[in-house]
DNA sequence: AACTATTTATAAGA
DNA sequence: TTCTTATAAATAGTT
């Protein structure tokens, strides 16, 4: 969308990066609490800006509460070897 | 967009609130692959389906350990205080 | 921040 | 869930 397609590289100036993420930050977030209001679903949205401001969008309080209750009930083992995000879907689950 | 404006309101029906997910759920993953490429920037996305499927995005590995140990660092008192996820927000500033 | 030409997302239907 | 297409919405480039 836009006066022109544009190719999905990292923008190099800081300036121009933090400008598109200020556009785009905002309809990431809208479209985040368009889909949490028709679908009556859970999300949590965390984005941390070029400048390292972060903005957060959650649905339900208690989420990231059981996120954690669940990370807490793994042992110590299970825990060190779940040091990456991409396993916190073993978590929620 | 699409042939109609649609309100936004929760969709009773379990079945389309599921189509609508799903269809949504795409495009909202796509746009958080996209900024997240453009600027550069650090994203955690969780979306839990109507019928409790979660998906997740995340750019940095590291993310949620981040934001686990800066809750860890917390005291006790100030763990309690934070029962609310919108107080991630203090956690990972 | 605001403007618009365009691209993109998606509502409805199949 | 996947596809098609008309239309609504997001946004790239610019001021």
């Amino acid at each position: 969308m836009g006066r022109k397609k544009i190719k999905l590289n990292r923008i190099e100036s800081l300036k121009e990066r933090s400008s598109k993420y200020s556009k785009r930050k905002q309809g990431l977030f809208k479209k985040a609490e368009e889909v949490a209001l028709l679908c009556d679903c859970e999300i949590i949205l965390i984005a941390v800006s070029p400048t390292d401001k972060p903005t957060l969008f959650h649905t339900r309080s208690k989420s990231f509460n059981k996120i954690y209750d669940r990370y807490c009930m793994l042992s110590l083992q299970e825990r060190e070897e779940r040091c990456d995000l991409s396993d916190l879907y073993i978590i929620i689950t």
